[in-house]
RNA sequence: GUCCCCUUCGUCUAGUGGCCUAGGACGCCGCCCUCUCACGGCGGAAACAGGGGUUCGACUCCCCUAGGGGACGCCA
């Protein structure tokens, strides 16, 4: 039997990062396997969908490069076929009409909450004679849950869980209003949809117990359950907004490959061996559900940090040129010519080991595009004192003559100036070059920066300085 | 409160009874490389929650305690 996997977000948001691993997860079981990934939009509450939302959800998923097959299925598209099912347990027995109004449940709350028990239906209705409903109340529909003995899971990821049946209530499957509920909807689409293994968020793992009666009342094998960890914030209580919870846009926006958020979310929470740096391919490969940790893991941006600043330096370097230049035409204020593309690309090598993410990499690359007469910080306004300055200007004449206007020779020829000096180090020369070409007192080696702007523009550059 | 789950360096993890003097990675500290900053290399500090068992032998198995998390809707 081929595996199929699905994500099945409810659209009432942003695709958040727990989210995004769940779908991960979903996506390379189905691919390791060579199964088929579904895509499955639960919307059932329409009143809290958004049209947004689904958008967001889908971008976040193609920007993750999560790609799933077939259509997606709009879970509200199928209300009919649920409630449809829900009939079919009630003519066979196995649910029931329940009158019991929002009061009496109400009550029922209140009762459990003051008995320091959880909230359970007392079912009422489950043997009473229909004859006896109140006139023009509608009712919802139940499904009768077995009263005594237990339910097991065998999930792949938490093991052998046993739950006694007396937790179980009899839960709503149809609404008054005819709507099913999302116990009812999730059971019958993953079932129609064909879905072997559920993949999920470990909050829905007391669902699973619900769910798995629910399969077996409607005459169905319940597929197999694997309960993740959810991603906890920094301080270990549930990841909220003030974390890392943000959508995955957010990390987009804030200058992350997708390649190096697939890998971290995949460490988070799985391992193989002392594996760190595990691209999709590789993932692919050896992804398992027995990788799987049991405990909760914290979103660590240090670490999503260092396998960004990783994979930034494996990237080609005129996809880099491209992510970086709408933040760099907005910083500068105008589009970037030919020149500027030019040399954004031959100084890439030189910038991309200092960044760890895309926006700091379009801030170490302004100098580049920058036009003249360039900005200088307060650090580099230090180096270009009197020392400096005239450094420079002896060197000006012979940087004019450089022959040919590369790195090495430009190295040469800087090096051989700091000889001919007692005393002079590289250092003091290199510093004021450096401050004058870029305005800052970082950046890629200096020489490069040379060669890549050329000999006119550092020329230029030094003359803005020495009149 | 009830039910379920979890607990190895600060963080992510390796570890499936002897290979553990508990390994790797991020972060941190130091050194090297060096024109700056990075990258890279080398080295260092840093953990089996606690208590009982079982066993010749427990990080590994069992029980208890503590701490943490999740679920308890006509939401999904």
């Amino acid at each position: 039997m081929s595996v199929v996997t699905r994500f099945a977000p409810s659209p009432t948001g942003f695709l958040h990062i727990g989210g995004a691993r769940t779908a991960l997860f979903n996506w390379l079981f189905s691919r390791h396997h060579g199964g088929r990934f579904l895509l499955r939009i639960e919307d059932t509450d329409r009143k809290r969908s958004t049209k947004e939302a689904i958008e967001a959800i889908i971008d976040g998923l193609q920007w993750l490069g999560l790609d799933w097959d077939e259509e997606p299925v709009y879970q509200s598209a199928r209300a009919d076929r649920h409630a449809e099912m829900a009939r079919k347990l009630l003519d066979e027995g196995k649910a029931y009409r329940c009158y019991a109004s929002q009061e009496e449940l109400e009550e029922m709350r209140q009762k459990a909450k003051a008995e320091g028990r959880p909230m359970r239906y007392d079912g009422r209705w489950r043997d009473r004679d229909p004859a006896e409903a109140p006139p023009g109340v509608d009712p919802v529909i139940r499904i009768k849950m077995p009263q005594s003995g237990e339910t097991v899971i065998e999930d792949k990821v938490q093991g052998r869980v046993t739950i006694s049946n007396e937790q179980l209530d009899d839960m709503v499957l149809l609404r008054a209003d005819g709507s099913p509920t999302y116990m009812l909807s999730v059971v019958v689409d993953d079932h129609d949809m064909e879905i072997t293994h559920v993949i999920r968020g470990d909050d829905h793992l007391t669902n699973a117990f619900r769910q798995t009666q629910l399969y077996l009342a409607l005459g169905w094998q319940p597929p197999q359950f694997a309960h993740i960890p959810l991603i906890h914030g920094p301080d270990g209580a549930k990841l909220s907004k003030r974390h890392g919870a943000l959508g995955v846009a957010s990390y987009r926006e804030m200058g992350y490959l997708p390649e190096a958020m697939r890998n971290y979310l995949l460490r988070l929470g799985w391992g193989h061996g002392d594996d760190e740096i595990i691209p999709s391919a590789q993932a692919i490969e050896w992804f398992d559900l027995d990788g799987v940790g049991r405990s909760p893991a914290r979103f660590d941006f240090a670490k999503l940090d260092y396998l960004n600043g990783h994979y930034l330096r494996e990237a080609d370097d005129s996809r880099l040129v491209e992510l970086i230049r709408p933040t760099l035409e907005d910083a500068v204020g105008h589009t970037l010519d030919e020149t500027a593309l030019d040399r954004l690309e031959r100084g890439m090598d030189g910038l991309k080991t200092r960044a760890k993410t895309l926006n700091e990499l379009a801030e170490n690359a302004r100098f580049y595009v920058e036009k003249r007469p360039l900005a200088k910080d307060e650090q580099a306004l230090k180096l270009l004192d009197l020392d400096g300055l005239a450094h420079l200007r002896a060197l000006r004449g012979q940087l004019a003559e450089a022959e040919p206007w590369d790195r090495e020779c430009l190295e040469r020829l800087v090096r051989a100036y700091v000889d001919e000096h007692e005393g002079l180090k590289l250092g003091k020369v290199a510093q004021p070059l450096r401050a004058a070409l870029t305005g800052t007192k970082t950046s890629p080696p200096i020489f490069e920066v040379m060669e890549v702007l050329g000999r006119e523009e550092t020329l230029g550059r030094l003359d803005d300085c020495l009149t």
